[in-house]
DNA sequence: TTGTATGCGTTATCAG
DNA sequence: CTGATAACGCATACAA
């Protein structure tokens, strides 16, 4: 009653074979008489016959698979970004092993670990926002192991890396609370460990000052966290609101800090944009049946993971070693709301 | 420069003993010498052995993943669902393939077979609500391969099976449109091929007759596509709007049709509960960022994905043909919000 | 054109 | 206590 797959062997023993001529049939070798291999792929219809992947990668030594770390899949953006990786991997025949690391550096090793000895091909990946120690990363790399970080990614490691054009994006955002009159504008962004905050934290700064605003230290709130306790952002809010002159807008760095600092302002009684300007990152579908004034920054989600794994395919399939690694920028989305109207913004692609 | 993995070749040849030596000492077998054993564990260890996932594979036949099947991986119920899965997965050295029908019967065989052919173990599955013919399934399920259904579920295949209490959700749901006064009460449900949408529509009809109410068939609209095709929700709230009477409030017997029916409603001006009342099953996070004065339903998620996969775990590593299979209910909760206030109420857990 | 033998990494069985 | 060998399913170099 256990689930018994058929194989070469039965297919030999059946029709009076070698193994090897039966396997050659149905790779159709050209050494193969034409009426044996039409014996050979009649049956194996037959019987239903499905190649054993597992011998085939213990045969090949490659896995087929590919390995995913993200933070969250329930994180709107990273589940887009999955169903892009998904389709390209599908269409190529390899499967996908997700993992998560919670934002948290121990959990995204263990992961790591658990993806090497599941001998994945390549690897996928965003990095925590905790991940300060990427020497883990550069010991997989140098051993081999083609990796292809995205969104989040570790500027000290050559290899494919996949970005939004977070400085635009951010640079584009403040702008328009600038232009909508915003004088006192405020962030809440991750850490700047990695290049994603930097460059964010980067285009809200320039965006300032091309507009003759003097950036403001005590009107930058950092989150280690992502936004993902909610300790944290009373404690960035609190910071805001305690100064003298409180911001009259914020910008919000990333998607966790969008919704988080939307929760916090509820919670206050504030709404948007009567009583403070809100504009953020947000991958959420559900974004649009928030405050129909909220205006948003998109990143590109599903295009994001279909080109990451392009990418992932060219290093795992090249015969000799990749020497030139790219990093590709895609633009982002500003969707402006006001009271009913939204308009969309696409800013121009910039390819490196 | 490839990545060459270390085996048991490797640490045999280093230290001069045979591979079924190491191969022991390593699985600290009784018939080995401590001497020996330390000295294998300690070379492991140094130069980072890792068993060889595929090989093991190959040997005890059997794959150690576990093939999933939802629907979206982005519906956040579902992403939710995945987590607890991959939780308990992972804590027992499974991994998953998780694979997205996008409600179409037709992808859904498709992912089958790709999963079949990539050898799982087991399979957990909520099937497309296009979904009609379970031959497949059955063929599968009779072929010994341990399946568990989740959420929607098909009713005519002897296996385990977890569900919401989908009556009481939908039961609950009317009856608090009742008490808050509405009386004539739609229903957007999707079609009723799964027990799923059989159980919600009839905890809908029973709460509106034991409140005095003749359910009235004009007032129930059927979503084939549970609310994907923006067309389909269009038509559906047309037929509604173009009755003579026009309902007062609407349950939405579903994630996506809530959130549809929200967008549908906006788009014709109309706010909740001014206008028009509603509540509906959803369980994305930011709920409680929409409409203050909605009111959901929410389905167990995590835990339908631990007690799934804990199911399914059971029925792989079971010994002997498994033949007492068990449907387990785990109650849903719902959050009754009124302008601020937000009451959580959960319904008693119900195991059958 | 087809068959035989070998190896991928591991463990189980048997022999020493 | 340890070692040699076969087997898992497949592909392929080598033989015939």
């Amino acid at each position: 009653m256990k689930f018994e797959a058929v194989t070469i062997k039965d297919i030999a023993k059946a029709l009076g074979l070698s193994t090897s001529t039966v396997s050659r049939a149905l790779r159709d070798s050209y050494e193969i008489s034409p009426e044996t291999k039409k014996l050979v792929l009649e049956y194996a219809e037959k019987i239903n016959y499905h190649p054993n992947p597992i011998a085939l990668s213990l045969k090949e030594r490659r896995s087929r698979s590919i390995g995913i770390i993200v933070c969250e899949i329930a994180n709107s953006y990273f589940s887009q970004v999955i169903n892009g990786i998904e389709s390209i991997a599908q269409n190529n025949g390899y499967n996908v092993i997700i993992s998560q690391s919670h934002e948290s550096a121990e959990r995204e090793l263990l992961n790591l670990q658990y993806l090497t000895s599941r001998s994945m091909d390549g690897l996928i990946i965003s990095v925590s926002t905790e991940t300060r120690d990427f020497s883990y990363f550069r010991e997989l790399h140098d051993r081999g192991m083609p990796i292809v970080f995205f969104d989040r990614i570790v500027d000290e490691i050559e290899t494919h890396k996949v970005i939004a054009d977070n400085f635009k994006g951010a640079y584009d955002a403040t702008t328009h609370l600038v232009k909508c009159g915003y004088k006192r504008i405020a962030t809440l962004c991750n850490t700047t460990t990695l290049s994603i905050g930097k460059e964010r934290l980067a285009g809200y700064i320039a965006a300032l000052k091309d507009n003759g605003i003097t950036p403001d230290e005590s009107l930058i709130q950092y989150c280690q966290h992502g936004g993902l306790l909610a300790a944290e952002m009373d404690e960035a809010m609190n910071s805001l609101f305690r100064l003298r002159k409180v911001p009259d807008a914020i910008f919000a760095s990333a998607d966790k800090l969008t919704t988080g600092c939307l929760r916090a302002l509820k919670s206050r009684g504030l709404s948007v944009p009567d009583d403070i300007g809100l504009i953020g990152f947000s991958n959420s579908e559900l974004t649009e049946l928030l405050e129909p004034s909220l205006s948003v920054i998109k990143q590109p989600a599903f295009e994001m993971g279909e080109v990451a794994t392009s990418l992932l395919l060219e290093l795992i399939e090249a015969r000799h070693p990749v020497t030139n690694f790219q990093t590709k920028v895609l633009p982002t989305e500003m969707f402006i709301r006001q009271s009913t109207q939204t308009k969309k913004i696409r800013t121009k692609p910039v390819i490196s």
